[in-house]
DNA sequence: CTAATACTTCAGTATACATTGAAATATTGG
DNA sequence: CCAATATTTCAATGTATACTGAAGTATTAG
């Protein structure tokens, strides 16, 4: 999960992700939707593919790259959790004090 | 929303945001609870800050932090969108690379 | 004012990350 | 095998990020 937030957090590869929405690509044409040399395109795809964002199958000479949307659904279900799951850590206080008290004009 | 990307790209700063789900902390709390020493906390609280996840009121010498959740929803919105959504994105012409190539038939 | 507490900013360092050109690997075809 | 194409790995570099101790700022109390 931790790979999958690193990768993510750079807007290249967010902007890599947001291609595949529109079908499987190769890396060449990554690498041209992308505007980068195709050793950083590379790199990025390395990291997507570390963080299972991405599956990669070798067609003849190409390696055709798509998204994988399983750990995006992982993703959402942490980042869910964080707006008002509470069930895995320790509450110490009360919740939530009041926070629309600002009303005093 | 960069900010917030990068901002959750760091397992402490999801640590803090997690221990802020049990309500508002003070500063000194939360790097007690994070295990990391003041500067690197107040480190972390600017990021979060920046990336508009925290808020922060001072009450008395204290700077009570609390989460902002509006930002997190955004990034759900975004990352559903990754899923399905399929329109602010050109949905270029379906290419396969060197499948159909036709050869001398 | 001075002292104490709570937290942040400054300055420095160490590590991680993004990018690049060149060399290496893999596949297709003569 | 040798050449051409597609992509990755290697080596190097610049930049961003995370952490630390010391000094600075803000608030409360006497």
């Amino acid at each position: 999960m931790q790979e999958a937030y690193k990768a993510i957090a750079d807007p290249t590869r967010r902007r890599i992700l947001k291609y595949l929405r529109g079908g499987e690509r190769t890396a060449g044409e990554l690498a041209e939707q992308a505007g980068i040399g195709r050793t950083a395109l590379s790199h990025h795809l390395m990291v997507l593919k570390l963080a299972d964002l991405v599956r990669v199958e070798r067609r003849g000479q190409f390696q055709v790259y798509s998204l994988n949307t399983t750990v995006f659904q992982d993703l959402l279900t942490e980042i869910i959790g964080w707006l008002g799951g509470m069930d895995d850590q320790e509450t110490t206080e009360e919740l939530h004090p009041a926070e629309d008290k600002v009303s005093d004009a």
